[in-house]
DNA sequence: TCAACAAGCGCC
DNA sequence: GGGCGCTTGTTGA
């Protein structure tokens, strides 16, 4: 086994909005590359960084790339290659994070595990702080001492490899390198996407900015000044910030507010009555004319609920017209406070400008989630709005090429029929049957309307996530007993999931074991579960919210879901990327951009779509196969993905 | 003054 | 009901 190690120092020029260390902005760059081969002395370099990086691999032909938290590395490494065909060399080698290795080794337990945290746990020398208090001062490599910081390079890539070789033999030991291997795929093709980024049309997104920005603007005017004026009671609550929940919560259902009052205390020598300031809490009035309900109120603060869901309760119930035109009002500003705040200001603050381009390079993470899912950060481009705000996400080839979009359909339910084996749920899917349809079928005798099926469908999907009769019923809007009557349907439809659901709840409480902290066991029990791909999942028993005879459970909710989550979008889905990854790199005029848990979106120039759409949408039909050669598993249905395409993100269009 | 927490809300 | 990350306000050291 030869293991290739590196590890880079880099500057840490890039304004504080984008991250100082961010490998994609312009502003930064490589100081010092430390590379090591197995049984070899570790090396330093000061340039031509890749270069030295492909002639190591070239002499070594390295079983693996190791690294920690890669996709930093391997993001700089790649912008300082000078050709297409250096960086298929990099990307042609298979990686060994190590970072991710201990997430999946830890049952997704150890999130974001530094290098110094591993070194501890593996029985390693940790280094020297006095590098790190400088990188935390914002003082990048470049200007640092070298005497200073090649020692601690290289005690870095040292432990680096040591800790590689010793997660590679605990991995084989709980047979887990098959999961691993795809897993890591899977990190090279997010890494591309870092690489390749979001562009973003400039124009498109001033005008919108305006646009946003004007209806902010008149309607926070607005909701001032009916907040000001609103008073039917001289002691409801003032709202001196609209933005606060907090004041929303004291005028809607009432609270106290800080009254300050001068008292006398006695008299000054002169004659004048001398006073004190006195704060008392007085009761204001709840003006909403709604009794909030229990389960509105905050369990740690006691506050009364203002979210959306309640400010609909009370547009609903309220008599008084100004009430409802009032919260109709700050529902209107919440909205369009979001849209600004977080998607326009937000997106705005990571655009890089260089030459022809703007683009946006966020973060897609491998190591930050309980069930294996990926997720997105600076900026998540997980949880873009669906309004106009992404027609500024466009493709990088103009109007030679379009952004296409490809989702697994019905993926969860899918792989809850892969995992409860239930024939009919199988059968349901794979004969193209709308089980939500099928289901209001079986309750009501006939085959529900668009609004009402899109009603029935939050009965499934909550379902699924494991909720009971009672968060059926208030997620959904419905009674308990409909709700109750649902579960029934649901289960007697398909009998495995239920008895998987069972067995699930039975076995978490018959298998958990105490875990000892130090050597004083722990007052609530774990559980660890090992799925078909040998991913562990970590259950822990919570204080119950209700008096039962017991004081700590675990979660049905968790227990039914993340099996499902973990399989689909952090096993199947990150599979089929590490494929998708080896099958497009090649390819001029086609670019991977970005994944959102079950879709997949690509740039692609327009004399290459009609191909590339055929082929991906080829490879993806057959995920099944895939799974079963990764795997050695058969997936018990055939999984299907639909392809949208078209000049921003926002306007796609099924084909 | 700053960091941690809470509330709220966007996505799958 | 599950899983995230970001923004704002609140709170308390």
């Amino acid at each position: 086994m030869t293991l290739l190690t590196l590890d880079v120092e880099t500057t840490l020029n890039a304004p504080e909005a984008f991250g100082l260390a961010h490998p994609m902005h312009p502003f930064n760059s490589i100081v010092f590359l430390g590379t090591k081969v197995s049984g070899k002395d570790p090396l330093i370099f000061t340039e031509s960084f890749s270069e030295h990086l492909i002639v190591a691999i070239d002499l070594n032909k390295p079983d693996f790339i190791v690294g920690s938290n890669m996709s930093f590395d391997l993001l700089y490494l790649l912008r300082h290659t000078k050709s297409l065909e250096q960086r298929k060399i990099i990307q042609s080698q298979r990686l060994w994070d190590i970072q991710l290795a201990e997430y999946l080794l830890t049952g997704q337990q150890a999130k974001w595990a530094s290098l110094d945290e591993m070194s501890i746990k593996y029985g390693l020398p940790i280094k020297d702080s006095k590098v790190s208090d400088y990188f935390a001062q914002g003082i990048g490599s470049d200007k640092i001492d070298s005497e200073l910081i090649i020692p601690y390079l290289i005690q870095d890539v040292c432990n680096t490899e040591a800790i590689a070789m010793l997660q590679m033999e605990s991995a084989t030991k709980s047979n887990q390198l098959d999961l691993f291997l795809s897993q890591m795929e899977a990190l090279h093709c997010t890494t591309e996407m870092m690489f390749n980024g979001l562009e973003v049309d400039i124009q498109t997104f001033k005008d919108y900015t305006v646009e946003v920005a004007t209806t902010y603007a008149d309607t926070k005017v607005t909701l001032e000044k009916r907040s000001v004026e609103f008073g039917p009671a001289a002691n409801a609550y003032p709202i001196t910030d609209v933005d606060s929940s907090l004041q929303w919560s004291k005028l809607l259902f009432g609270g106290t507010k800080k009254v300050e009052s001068k008292e006398a205390v006695g008299m000054f020598k002169n004659g004048k009555v001398k006073y004190k300031k006195v704060i008392t809490l007085v009761n204001t009035f709840p003006v909403s004319g709604v009794i909030p309900l229990d389960a509105w109120k905050s369990e740690k603060t006691g506050k009364v609920s203002v979210d959306d869901k309640v400010l609909s309760i009370i547009v609903d119930k309220t008599k008084d017209p100004d009430i409802k035109e009032l919260v109709l009002l700050l529902q209107q500003y919440r909205e369009v406070s979001k849209q600004l705040s977080t998607y326009i200001q937000g997106l705005g603050k990571h655009i890089i400008e260089e030459q022809e381009t703007a683009r946006i390079y966020g973060r897609l993470n491998h190591v930050a989630t309980s069930t294996g899912r990926l997720s997105s950060a600076s900026p998540n481009l997980q949880n873009i709005s669906n309004n106009p705000i992404k027609k500024v996400f466009v493709s990088r080839y103009g109007d030679d090429g379009q952004l296409v979009e490809f989702d697994f359909s019905q993926l969860e339910v899918a792989v809850l029929a892969h995992i409860t084996k239930d024939t009919r749920l199988i059968k349901d899917i794979t004969d193209g049957n709308d089980i939500h349809s099928e289901l209001y079928r079986n309750m009501y005798g006939k085959y529900p309307d668009d609004a009402t099926r899109k009603w029935f469908k939050r009965l499934t999907f909550g379902l699924i996530y494991g909720a009971g009769a009672n968060t059926l019923a208030e997620n959904a809007g419905c009674s308990y007993d409909v709700a109750k009557n649902f579960i029934i349907t649901f289960y007697t439809r398909y009998p495995s999931v239920k008895d998987w659901h069972n067995i699930m709840a039975g076995s978490a409480d018959k298998l958990a074991t105490y875990d000892y902290v130090g050597d004083i066991h722990k007052l609530s029990r774990t559980w660890r579960w090992i799925s078909e791909t040998k991913r562990v999942y970590v259950f822990s028993e919570y204080k119950s919210t209700y008096s039962t005879s017991r004081d700590y459970t675990f979660s049905p909710t968790e227990l039914k879901n993340y099996p499902v989550q973990g399989l689909a979008t952090g096993d199947i889905v990150p599979m089929m990327l590490g494929i998708l990854f080896r099958k497009l790199i090649d390819k001029p005029g086609v670019k991977l951009i970005n994944t959102v848990h079950d879709s997949i979106m690509l740039d692609v120039r327009n004399d290459v779509l009609t191909e590339t759409i055929t082929e991906v949408r080829s490879i993806l039909n057959k995920t099944h196969e895939f799974y079963e050669a990764t795997f050695g598993i058969p997936l018990a249905l055939k999984l299907n993905a639909g392809c949208k395409v078209g000049k921003n993100w926002f306007e796609l269009t099924e084909i």
